[in-house]
DNA sequence: ATGCAACTGAGACTCTATCTCATATTATCC
DNA sequence: GGATAATATGAGATAGAGTCTCAGTTGCAT
């Protein structure tokens, strides 16, 4: 399997532009933990590792992951967008307690099978989903609001 | 069935809280069009139907109106969140496609048993799912970039 | 009618995200 | 290697969504 940066390195090429050692570092760091992030965070951890970087060049780094397909857009909350990486890992959704605000991935073949059945019968020609299902994890039940 | 009004202002009352002018007029407004909608939207409708009221009240009301269940948060695009009315209609999911960016809704039972199950597996009590497919609607199959 | 809690509107403010532009970097061609 | 052009960056300005404040208003209960 080809490296992150490697794929990255290929869809700027195909777009005409670089991988400089900005777009390099916010790779490194969005691969650097397993865990959802948004970009404040990732401005944070890049600084603190002495990594000299404007917002600007962050802001403009995310959406390429993105469309390059390494990273995914979770979920908007609190104000912005929340990122995970998913190069490299299988395809999963979210359950989210409305209580503690956990969240747990989780992979269902039923839901990969009803994206396709779907699409069939709408005639589209499906390229992915995103499924998060709410609830309260075992902690929180009986806690409801 | 309780007509919407009855059900936000018992939602209302429950919290302490009155169901004012205001309030009533943004309610009726969000179920007088069955479609897809954004705050600035709305209050473009409202202004125009002669209702005075302000973006702060309108703000202000829709959390509301998402806490008593009677609308949805849909999705988070070009800066800020789209809203529908789900209060007397059976759930459903979006298909959305990548090139017109139109959006077709659908409801599968599938659907439903997997938030059932994939609840069970992780020992989540579940009160609902969002899902959205992505793909290519029959006009724009072969035109993706 | 009076008092009190809830509510509204206007505008100030905060925060996320984008844009601008001068400067810097990188690739390419000679 | 040096010149040139295309691409990229950073800092700060700007735009826009959403929230907050506060003075004045409304509506309910007694």
């Amino acid at each position: 399997m080809k490296t992150e940066i490697e794929v990255f390195r290929e869809f700027l090429a195909q777009k005409g532009m670089r991988l400089t050692p900005e777009r390099e570092a916010v790779l490194v760091e969005v691969f650097a933990e397993h865990d959802h992030f948004d970009i404040d965070e990732l401005f944070m951890r890049l600084r603190q590792k002495g990594q000299r970087i404007s917002r600007a060049s962050i802001y403009r780094t995310l959406p390429l992951l993105v469309e390059s397909g390494l990273v995914n857009e979770v979920y908007f909350e609190e104000g912005h967008l929340h990122y995970e990486h998913i190069y490299g890992h299988e395809h999963h959704c979210h359950l989210r307690c409305l209580g503690c605000r956990q969240i747990v991935e989780f992979r269902d073949d039923g839901v990969e099978e009803a994206e396709k059945r779907i699409g069939q019968a709408k005639g589209f020609e499906t390229t992915g989903h995103k499924l998060e299902i709410y609830g309260y994890c075992p902690q929180c039940q009986g806690k409801k609001k």
